[in-house]
This record gives structure tokens, sequence and C-alpha cells, in this order.
DNA sequence: CGCCTTTGACCTGCGC
DNA sequence: GCGCAGGTCAAAGGCG
């Protein structure tokens, strides 16, 4: 049933996965509405941080803001606009878990999120050279899903697509934070 | 030895 | 109904 719905755009905080990385070159956020073509590549630096982070908060993990260089946000890239919910695993039309794409211009494929993923495959994609690159976090729990894919029109910006919210702690954020935290505490004796 | 990547096969939905 | 394209599985091999 159904023909493409155009589904409202949940509210940003329930897309927003969490960001860290001091390798993270880039992001900025937007809603999902991934079925749209990424129309430009300005970059949009006015990131709303405090919106992410709390959408970060409240579904258990979080990250700080990388330093923006140089990225936008988006939809689904170009290509990918037509992507259809296919596959074996395919999502159902009733729980499709949020999705938040990236573009971040850098060398890397694999930008350092915080988290720790596993690579379950690779696909070429029509109307690209490159491959796309699927990752699951490995966390038990957690069935957060990532694609990675260059953009055709433009080698140097990798587009990432996060798929759902991680249900943990990002653990090399905690790492980083715990030193910070425990300062913060023994200031706020005083 | 355990975890990860690679890679081909398989599955599924959509368009024609 | 068929073919295409995207997404996933799982075996095999590599690496620390």
């Amino acid at each position: 049933m159904e023909g493409e719905p155009p589904p409202p755009p949940p509210p940003i905080e329930n897309n927003i996965p969490c960001f860290f990385s001091s390798s993270l070159p880039s992001t900025s956020v937007y809603p999902q509405q991934l079925h749209q073509p990424i129309q430009n590549s300005e970059v949009p630096l006015d990131i709303d941080w405090v919106s992410l982070l709390s959408g970060c908060v409240g579904n258990g993990d979080r990250k700080p803001p990388p330093s923006p260089s140089v990225s936008s946000l988006t939809s689904r890239t170009e290509g990918e606009n037509s992507m259809k919910i296919k596959g074996r695993g395919i999502r159902s039309k009733k729980g499709i878990p949020p999705r938040v794409a990236f573009q971040t211009r850098s060398q890397e494929d694999i930008l350092d999120d915080g988290y720790k993923w596993r690579k379950y495959g690779q696909k070429a994609v029509k109307n690209s050279t490159h491959p796309r690159s699927y990752y699951r976090c490995t966390h038990h729990t957690c069935n957060v899903k990532k694609q990675i894919q260059r953009l055709a029109k433009d080698n140097s910006i990798v587009v990432t697509t996060y798929e759902g919210i991680h249900n943990h702690p990002c653990e090399k954020l905690m790492e980083t934070l715990s030193p910070l935290l425990r300062q913060l505490q023994f200031l706020s004796r005083f």
C-alpha cells in the first residue's frame, strides 16, 4: 500500500546521531529528508550544536561537535535520491529508523566518530564510480548502521549516512570527557 | 584466537 | 512478470 507517502519529517532531535572525533572534519545537520537530492554543496557552518547535542543526550549518547571545516549535511546524495528501501533486511515501512546524511570533505573514507563499526558489505552504486560501504555498530545491543560513499562529482566529499540511534554511550567520548567531568565535579564543591 | 574486511551470492522492492 | 538496483548475509582470508 502507500505509494511512497511523503512522511512528515520527524523532529530533528530524533534524527541526530551524535558526532565526535578530533579527526571528524565537518558536519552540519538537517532533518532527514533523505529522498531529496542534494542541491548545493555550500557549507552551512551555523550548526545548532545545542539542539544537536540535546538530541544526543536524549538518546543516550553524545559527542562534542567536531571542528567544522567543510561540509554540508544532506539528505540523500545525487544518484542516491531515488534510493528505495530494498534488500533482504529491508526496513519495514512502519519502523524506519531515523537517518541522517552528512557530506564531509575528507581524504579518508572512514571518519572516526567515536563508535566502533564493523563493515558488513560494499556495493557498487549506479551513477557513481565509488562503491558504497555498509557499516554496523559493533555494540551488542546497538543496531545503528551507516553507509559511506564518495560523491561522484566531487571525490573529495564523503557522504556518511547514519541509520538509527545508538542506545549506548560513546566509549571514546566518555574517555575524553571523564577527566573534564571529574574536574568539574571537583570545582563545583567550592 | 578473535575480530575485521573482502567479496560474491542472495533477497527484496520498484519500474517498466 | 522480468530485470535492475540496493541492501544484507556469510564464508574465507588477513591481521594483531
